[in-house]
DNA sequence: ATTTTTATTAAACAGATGTTCAATAAGTGA
DNA sequence: TCACTTATTGAACATCTGTTTAATAAAAAT
């Protein structure tokens, strides 16, 4: 009752596919008829599985970000429930997957790619969030409000970093995010 | 030396087929040759002005951000300087300029809507904060991420208020995020 | 008012898209 | 192994894209 053989080979020859046209120019530009060509798949075939090159990518995507949930996981299994600050930034491993996928972030902040790719990333430190914040005085929706907020700063922190062309290492990100969650005059 | 009238005429009935389609269907169905032919235009004269339906979308964000910058130097005027706690609630037209221009934001924060337009606003917003925000204790690459920190946080509570279909006020937003600030403790 | 400049047009083009069809091949299950 | 189920294929289709061409119309300049 698993997934049909042939379906799992079609995909890994796209994804082959994909990340060997990535490497030659950006994802906007790869028309899925070049993409099929060269992974020997029928175009009638692509649309199957997929509605869109953007789809394809999305797929990729969707391991990654499943790799931030579990790294996000890691620090809650051995320093336990958290006596928060609530958010404690050395729990915050995000830049550290940021930068160990570097060359997706780049594709997935860059202009001329669909929001819904910020927005799966954007969902999962969500998530992640929530996990970490102990129910507080707040009413359930200003508490909606502010996950949003720090979420979004989160990523904000992400985009100045690629504007910086990922200058900086995980670590100092790190610490950037201390000072200013120290600094509580915003 | 002003622009060609043709080149005006042009482009108002190009953004007045875009307005007319937009209330039919998602910016993302709207064809080029279905919106030049709406327009009385030339399918080859589109390309003349425009690269794709996109970029005459963003030729209309770019208004409204203008409208946006306006709305945000309103305060800036009768306040005078402002004696900050840095980020005054008050003076953030944000929200009320987003309620005004609802139907736009609605695409603008759509999912398969380019990443570009995030950038547009956000960039509008940064400008802001900057103007606002006096010489501080940081280094510019620190303040650089300060504000980068700040203005998707306040994009993000835009983010959520489009979740809600936007059921609050801009006024109950502003008053949100002056909860959120006082919070010191995130 | 006439010349000069330039925007728009229609037509045609190769390429890409998205969909459908019957034929075929490949994998699954007994 | 053999029958069955289903994924893939190639071909064809109308439509959309992006670009180019010479002819024409409209605005600007003198």
């Amino acid at each position: 009752m698993s997934v049909d053989l042939r379906i799992i080979k079609t995909k890994e020859r796209l994804h082959e596919s994909l990340i060997a046209l990535l490497k030659e120019m950006p994802l906007e530009k790869i028309k899925i008829s070049v993409l099929c060509q060269r992974a020997q798949i029928n175009r009638g075939t692509f649309y199957l599985h997929y509605a869109s090159v953007d789809a394809l990518f999305a797929d990729f995507f969707e391991q990654i970000i499943a790799d931030l949930r579990e790294a996000y996981l890691e620090p809650l299994r051995t320093k336990s429930p958290l006596k928060i600050k609530e958010l404690d930034p050395k729990t915050v491993r995000i830049f550290h997957h940021i930068k160990k996928y570097e060359s997706f972030y780049r594709i997935v902040f860059s202009k001329n790619v669909p929001l819904a790719y910020y927005y799966m990333l954007l969902e999962q430190i969500t998530v992640n969030l929530q996990q970490n914040t102990n129910v507080s005085s707040y009413d359930e929706r200003v508490q909606g409000y502010l996950v949003a907020y720090q979420a979004n700063a989160i990523i904000g922190l992400a985009l100045q970093w690629a504007e910086r062309d990922f200058q900086e290492t995980a670590e100092e990100l790190s610490e950037i995010l201390v000072q200013i969650l120290r600094t509580k005059s915003e």
